[in-house]
DNA sequence: CGCGGTGTTGAGACCTGTCAAGACGTGTGG
DNA sequence: CCACACGTCTTGACAGGTCTCAACACCGCG
């Protein structure tokens, strides 16, 4: 259920028999949710946090001008809103691209849970912090690379962060982003989106079709985002 | 020495007596920086923590091009790499943009600490999680409001950050950056923000001289940034 | 078979960047 | 006290990346 969660978690360092046996007690809940749905909307006060089994989710905010700005994607294995567990309410919704299968989490079991076991405290922290250095990544890319570069940049993110939990294959994993909120996510427009993705098939970097993205050349598209995975801290180091 | 810290962290909730000196006892020591300095190196191992008491710190990124962003800036009173303590070594530098004072937290003592208050610990990860809260209203910033709007927004954020530890009078306060490190905060270049500042100057929304900023109509500079400053959790709520 | 969402294309406008030069101003050394 | 130097701010002309608007093509699904 939450293998791929653990499968994470292990990334970045060794998780112990009751470790993990506490983590599954985390789970009060499971809900289904289509796609396009709001699964926490802004501002609203929590008492629970989302652990993403599967589908992918991410937090957007709404402009007053009717822009949306996609913050960060989740995919399998992420805590959407654990930041919402010391935060109380969140600044953003929590969305649906997909249908997600989500795991419910109330945040006095988080209580417990870190207070049995300092060891996750540390960790959760240090996934929230993670969740920050990818805005800070995100920041990077929007104020500074050009569309090709920031476009390709989230294809390397996405791609490390979904080999951890096995969802790579061949550099191929499936992407259910439309242009659309691909552009959301890029701060640009749908239509220059589609141009840079004909560019980058052009230069065969990429191929996506049928919500399927495969890396043709990954050290070209590396270089050309100017990818670095530090920032992921997928090395395995005890923490 | 913290008292801009402890400001902060009761601007949150309440910290009792018993907090406040096991909060003053994280103090190691006490070390003098001058401007444009590296604190602290991206990727060097970390066992401290930066507490900011007086001057202005920045995260900054290098880029391949040469290039610079600027990805948070810091006040009196903040913990400038907290994140370093789950992290244990950053993806950025932090530097000084003014002349700093800069309290040295040995991550141990943080340990403790948190260990002996875990309502402290409640607080600091809060705190780690409103940084990240200040990086998604910088994607957003920086994605989709123009540039007026940028520096608008960038203004209500500090005038609300620094007003919480009585930095502000009058809706003025000193602003010592550059032209040239508001474009790299901003994602625009420095000729851009030279002639937006003009334009802000010239509508009579801002003064700015002599390393001094002068808000001059909060309500319409306000509505130009679509500031809401409710992601700065600013409001007493007992964490 | 038709419909709605998604992807694609073109032309033109606009915001921001680039390059280069000059003005200002503040601190330093003679 | 002046002269100079260096960083910062300012200005102009032009280039270029991205946006806007609008139309059309495609495709999966009911």
């Amino acid at each position: 259920m939450i293998e791929a969660h653990l499968a994470k978690m292990r990334c970045r360092g060794p998780v112990s028999e009751a470790e993990e046996e506490a983590i599954r007690g985390l789970v009060a809940d499971v809900r289904s949710f289509g796609p396009d749905e709001i699964v926490i909307r802004a501002g609203e006060p929590l008492s629970n946090s989302m652990l993403l089994i599967d589908g992918w989710l991410g937090r957007v905010r709404d402009l007053e001008s009717g822009q949306r700005q996609i913050t960060e994607l989740h995919v399998a294995g992420d805590f959407a809103d654990l930041h919402g567990y010391t935060l109380k309410r969140l600044d953003h919704h929590v969305v649906t691209f997909t249908h997600s299968k989500i795991a419910i989490v109330p945040h006095d079991r988080i209580d417990r849970l870190i207070q049995d076991f300092p060891h996750l405290m540390r960790l959760y922290w240090f996934s929230t912090n993670l969740d920050a250095a990818i805005h800070r990544e995100w920041v990077v890319s929007i104020a500074r690379r050009p569309a090709d570069s920031r476009l390709a940049h989230m294809f390397c993110e996405l791609h490390a962060r979904l080999a951890v939990i096995g969802r790579v294959r061949d550099d191929s994993f499936t992407f259910p982003l439309t242009q659309e909120e691909l552009a959301e996510c890029a701060g640009l427009t749908s239509v220059h989106v589609n141009r840079t993705l004909q560019d980058l098939r052009a230069r065969e970097l990429i191929r996506l079709q049928h919500r399927t993205l495969s890396i043709l050349d990954y050290p070209a598209l590396r270089q050309l985002a100017d990818f670095d995975p530090s920032y992921l801290h997928l090395e395995k180091k005890p923490i």
